[in-house]
DNA sequence: CATGGTTGTCACAACGCTGTCACGATTGTT
DNA sequence: AACAATCGTGACAGCGTTGTGACAACCATG
């Protein structure tokens, strides 16, 4: 459960109270008073999932959702809305500009957990600290650790975000480029083959328990996580 | 670090907001909505910290901190009192009824939880914590000794701490800040590497019998203490 | 006031990881 | 079969992370 998430709240102890929460839940919590600012922040750091409040001075909570979703790079990111009242036309005027879902004040931060691991487990699972199985290969984020068959596996840093990525988004073919967005991170700008050597790592790294061969390669599109 | 809490507060969002936040930190909470309810609640679990809201419905919130304080039992609990305002008549009323800390309305919880932890370490430094044992290593929190096979480990206080944190956390992942978090409390401010020496310290201390296998680095994610 | 113990920080050493390249192997195409 | 494109692989220098010893400030205790 290791997901930066942006906190766009112009009330103070609002902001406090989200944001906290969020880091003692184990996220990153970036947080800004309103919705230039967030666009700035957006530009140098891609969030997981951005938290949004509906009214906020300057332009508001809807405008700035409809710029995310304008925007190729910040297209997927999801969106929690906190909303004042719950009104049958801004609810569908969130809809349109695409929130995920919505919080209504006064919410209890129980509340807002549950709604973002809900959120993130439906749309950046990778985000998430829930154990992942396939095949008797198992990676548990919680303590960071890769069995297979109940025999532990060793492999670094990245490695083991590149295993996480993949186990998650299974039986999907991810060509470098995306690979490189989603493990290493966007504007970090590496050569594609570098994902041919930590492919080559991780598949080395599972040889142990021969399970190497879910890592498959697709000739001109990329790599895929397979069962079969 | 784990007591047992007796929240005490009519209004329900505000209840469950700093419930859930005091159970978060790893507490229990125990729920009152009113006076009456508090005092029978107290009779029959003896809590070791009291957060209690100025103004209650029926019996306020200063007569019932004078019920703790005339009971003989309920003498030494200590109380944060909630207030909506600051005001010096109703401090110096406070101060008489013997409240240990205040906070205002509208509180954030990282302060909530500060005050909590200050105020825990100051009267209740060993609450009645349960003993720990992982792999023949024996933590008791109340005799604040450490025993390794029978074998009596000495440590010093953070050590013990972050030892005390590790174990009742085992199998688990906690970076740096986390652990200063925890372990040193939110407010403080030190090196991230500090960490680092500690575990030294902690692992040089449980070397005499053999345990500081338990103690793990994961590269570029912080510590973990595991039987494996 | 002296003492022993504890704490946070630093500098340096040790180690593992990362990205890149060159070259060989494989695949697909003409 | 020859060729081009793509992928696998081993090596390696540079870099970042962690381990470690030392030290001065601090604190409670006697």
């Amino acid at each position: 459960m290791a997901a930066t998430i942006l906190v766009v709240e112009d009330e103070p102890a609002i902001q406090e109270l989200v944001s906290y929460n969020l880091e003692l839940a184990g996220h990153r919590a970036l947080r800004a008073e309103n919705a230039e600012r967030a666009l700035e922040m957006v530009r140098t750091e891609l969030p997981d999932l951005v938290v949004l409040d509906w009214m906020l001075p300057g332009m508001s909570g809807i405008e700035f959702a409809r710029r995310l979703r304008s925007d190729k790079r910040t297209h997927g990111v999801p969106i929690i809305m906190l909303t004042a009242r719950v009104d049958e036309k801004d609810k569908l005027t969130g809809l349109e500009t695409g929130a995920d879902d919505y919080l209504t004040k006064p919410f209890s931060p129980r509340e807002l957990n549950a709604r973002v691991k809900a959120v993130l487990r439906r749309r950046a699972p990778q985000a998430t600290d829930d154990a992942v199985e396939v095949d008797g290969l198992q990676l548990d984020p919680g303590s960071h650790r890769v069995t297979g068959n109940g025999q532990t596996l060793s492999l670094g840093p990245t490695e083991f975000r590149l295993l996480h990525f993949l186990m998650t988004h299974a039986e999907r073919v991810y060509s470098r480029t995306q690979l490189l967005d989603q493990v290493w991170g966007d504007h970090v700008f590496v050569e594609q083959r570098t994902v041919d050597v930590h492919i080559r790592r991780l598949r080395k790294a599972l040889e142990a328990t021969g399970h190497d061969r879910l890592i498959q390669t697709v000739r001109s599109a990329g790599y895929r996580l397979s069962a079969a």
